[in-house]
DNA sequence: CCCGAATGAGACGTGGATGTCTCACTCGGG
DNA sequence: CCCGAGTGAGACATCCACGTCTCATTCGGG
């Protein structure tokens, strides 16, 4: 009976994501709920939109707590994160496209994630398994833009949900150019 | 006196990417102009957008017929692509985060030139430049996705505007791996 | 210099979204 | 079985953005 909030946003987030201007009849609909449910979950357009940034922040949070970014080698890290952060992406697009987060003066939380991500392209530069040429900065921004691609065309039935992970990592790591790595990686 | 029109669909647009809530008022101060004279270029708010769209796979279609994408290998073409996007940046993103264009029934215009897009990637794969493992419309979505999140990158300065093209052409290509080909590219 | 076209500011009515409220219903626990 | 919490549907007033209009002003060409 009890509506499940979590779920609320999910759906909100991919209908938002979608069209942003969506009213609040049409995100209660999409979750399945009336919109008067809506309005006594969350106090308003404003109330659900910020605590749709928050679960997402939290998700994202997990994600790289999940896939422990600070261990090991930062290719793998790269990969570990993405397969993690794969269910929640849409969270995460949603996030992206949300630049209100940045407008306000940049976000609290949202800040202490992003120096987390950096920091790990930092890394792989130091430890020599990242070019040189190519910001941390842009690296994470190219993430984060991949990923919501990634989740649009899983959303847009282009690629399979199982598969998106897979072609956000090698895109950013390997890029589109054939080479000699990327043929002994695929015989694996 | 008279209003420059592709300047105010340009700040529309710039606007419009940023904040998909903006009401007519605030495109119309984005522009410099007064709501009555957005009124008066453009019916409505329906009618604004169709005219940016429109405007979009225009400017688009100039960069892909000016980069001569159908020529010469396919890396530099993609190259030149980005060079040739690169002004118009701002433009694309929002045609790319206007998925309304995919609702209604895909947008005849725009998938002209999607189809196009996705023949470079397949001749990259057929003369063996490119990686068989990412599907051209993987690689065809990561170019768009790549080219907005740089147009972002650029209004937020996070990345310089005549780094922008480099950035997104080398990490689609190359990838954020180090590599001896990198290093090479590097040095001439 | 002068006239006309175009603009900016603002008033005004309208429609749709919003937020609140009521009421009947349903489900689950006691 | 029954009661209460939670829900869906809808009514309702309110507000904001929209589209239209008017009027004074300004800018540029003749």
């Amino acid at each position: 009976m009890s509506v499940d909030r979590d779920h609320v946003l999910r759906e909100a987030a991919a209908l938002l994501t979608r069209k942003a201007t969506a009213s609040m009849d049409e995100i209660a609909k999409a979750a399945g709920i009336g919109r008067a449910t809506l309005h006594r979950h969350f106090a308003g357009r404003d109330a659900l939109v910020r605590a749709l940034e928050e679960l997402g922040i939290q998700q994202f949070e997990q994600a790289l707590d999940a896939a422990r970014i600070e261990e090991g080698d930062a290719a793998g890290a790269v990969r570990r994160l993405i397969d993690e952060v794969e269910p929640v992406a849409g969270m995460l697009a949603f996030l992206f496209t949300e630049n209100q987060l940045y407008e306000n003066g940049t976000n609290e939380g949202w800040n202490r994630l992003d120096t987390r991500v950096q920091r790990l392209f930092s890394r792989g530069q130091e430890d020599g398994s990242f070019r040189l040429d190519l910001t941390p900065a842009w690296l994470t921004e190219a993430l984060y833009g991949l990923i919501g691609t990634g989740a649009w065309a899983v959303q847009d039935r282009r690629v399979a949900a199982k598969d998106m992970p897979r072609m956000v990592a090698e895109l950013l790591l390997g890029g589109a150019e054939r080479r000699a790595e990327t043929e002994r990686r695929m015989k694996r």
